[in-house]
DNA sequence: TCCGCTACCATGCGACACAAGGTACCTGCC
DNA sequence: GGCAGGTACCTTGTGTCGCATGGTAGCGGA
């Protein structure tokens, strides 16, 4: 879809906070989270997208990490967010629900003008 | 403030479409398009950022320019959106609406575990 | 042996930020 | 009248950073 690239853009910023939305509950793995954003209209993403990202909430101390041992395959690598990645996740809510409402605002006065 | 950094990156690929949403009605110029941006909560952009962004709308065909005098000042470089980009908007703006819809989903799950 | 699952890395692109430079117009002063 | 300085406006170059692309490597099952 030739619409696709609009989204990468979109993403940017916010798919950080996604994973991390994800990761308040049960504990996730790097493929669990791209089949999960898969599933979602325009958050779809690959491996090379994810693990970078993982890497990085985990210098920044938002999530901590375990093995597991996989019934099949590869042990896997968990993911959980800390008091802190919840803490920033919810910064990032109040943050976005303020840019979506300028965003809708410019967008609404442009189909009226 | 220190959270502007997260609008830098939640702006990127919204701002070109707000721009364009801002020159559906009377044609502006750059620098009216910069304070008029500077006013909304989360979208302030310097020039250096408003006319590259400009000229790639000019260069895709989603805006059209015209020079006109200045009482006050140098002459004034309009833009104005042609047909193409208000099509452009169109096909945004059902994107975004798509992207928000999958984002504060995920959000508010992350709310709930 | 081949293929799928899982983790990870190297590289590149693209959009926005930052900052400086340049030109045109106006105003005040002499 | 003409010069100096300030303001409006446009342009350009460099930097930053998150996501995409493609590739490597190891394990396990068919």
């Amino acid at each position: 879809m030739v619409a696709e690239k609009v989204f990468t853009q979109l993403r940017r910023g916010t798919l950080e906070f996604c994973v991390l939305a994800l990761l308040q509950g049960e504990p996730r793995y790097g493929f669990e989270l791209v089949k999960a954003l898969g599933e979602v209209d325009g958050l779809v993403t690959t491996e090379g997208t994810i693990y970078p990202l993982l890497a990085r909430l985990r210098r920044e101390g938002l999530v901590e990490t375990s093995w597991r041992e996989s019934e099949s395959g590869p042990p896997r690598r968990y993911y959980k967010s800390t008091a802190e990645g919840s803490q920033a996740l919810a910064a990032f809510t109040a943050d976005w629900q303020r840019f979506c409402a300028s965003v809708d605002a410019i967008l609404e006065s442009g189909r009226r003008g």
